[in-house]
DNA sequence: TGTACATCAGTGAACGCGCGTTCACTGATGTAC
DNA sequence: TGTACATCAGTGAACGCGCGTTCACTGATGTAC
């Protein structure tokens, strides 16, 4: 490793980091490149050495983030294999926790306007963790007669408007909007509702 | 009317028009009061004789969101009466069809920040709109047995949660993510499985 | 109808600020001999 | 082990820019007589 005993140690990480905790705490948008720099220790013309520019720190931030959570997903849906309903469950809990551990990733990945279409590493990983909610969904819908058995698709896309709507909507402290339930709670029970609204699980348990 | 034939005929307005129109472009944090002078052929300085300063704009857009918000959420709700399973459904197809006519307004109320304590006059709006959903997701629990009958304040948060992140999601052109259906189609079909799982729908029509 | 006056919406110049980015530089580090 | 040299991470000054906000002003409008 060059990477240790330089002037800095390792810059290129910490201003990733310092993007992090400002794009959570500020907003994609509020974020700036000079005071990641200053929080990093360092001139703004520093991070040059580093990153092409402002948006190209956001972009590495961002796939971080969807390295972390195609992991995560994927760990989820494997774990809880061969159970079809566990996998699921689990992946949709897993799209939680990540945004709740990591809400600057989360920030970066879906609220700061870069394209997952920026560089073919951003897509991939993007790719390969939606991926993973859309082959849940679908080895949950074989569980499904076909006559009554929505595309599976379409059941991934219903799940993930359900998880990032509990996100933005209950998992932050967004101004003046107090969550009546943890939202936790409120994904579970929303999931466990909807899948007993597929005919997936008994109507009451 | 004092307001016609003065200098401008009606800035107050033509500059909320403009911020919204930016708003809906570039984001809230994107927006500058600036920008949205010059659109409506006006100097900066200007803006001050009608708002107190950039935020001031915002929560006015915001307002006249909440406004037409809380109308449309009531109109609906009451024009399915009595039927309290056809409010519901309203209330939400309102909430989306406003998402998609309003979207300055939209993004205003809901990520901008502003605080919907900020005015009473906010917060009273806010709770208007808010409260249609609730009545509704009220008098649809009603009909569920009380020992497997979640709250009711919970089946609201759990609609209200799928359709911002239909919102979110597939309504907006967001970068790289095409939706695999149209939105209304997505949100419509979520409700209905959803409304299939609390028991209120037979399991096949 | 015509004149004098008060009002006040919008002007234009100025302010201090922090931004992203560039550039020639410096000086600590690692390497070759 | 010691010296000379090459590398290149980070510096510091400078740039042009657009921002939000202030202020004394101007000049079109509506009103009183």
């Amino acid at each position: 490793m060059s990477k240790r005993g330089y002037h800095h140690g390792n810059l290129r990480q910490a201003l990733v980091d310092a993007a992090l905790t400002l794009i959570e705490e500020k907003g994609p948008t509020g974020f700036t490149l000079s005071e990641a720099a200053k929080q990093a220790g360092v001139t703004p013309a520093a991070v040059y050495r580093h990153f092409g520019g402002r948006e190209d720190l956001i972009a590495e931030a961002a796939r971080q983030g969807y390295e972390m959570f195609a992991d995560l997903m994927e760990y989820a849906y494997t774990k809880s294999q061969p159970s079809a309903l566990a996998s699921f469950e689990a992946t949709g809990r897993a799209y939680l926790a990540f945004a709740r551990k990591y809400p600057g990733h989360y920030v970066a990945m879906f609220e700061s306007g870069i394209s997952v279409n920026r560089t073919p590493d951003l897509a991939l990983l993007s790719g390969r963790a939606l991926g993973t909610l859309e082959r849940a969904a679908a080895e949950l819908s074989a569980h499904i007669p076909p006559d009554r058995r929505p595309p599976s698709q379409m059941v991934s896309a219903h799940i993930w408007a359900m998880c990032h709507g509990v996100v933005e909507l209950f998992a932050r402290g967004s101004p003046g909007t107090k969550s009546p339930f943890p939202p936790e709670e409120l994904l579970e029970s929303g999931i466990g509702i909807y899948l007993r609204g597929l005919g997936l699980v008994p109507p009451d348990r």
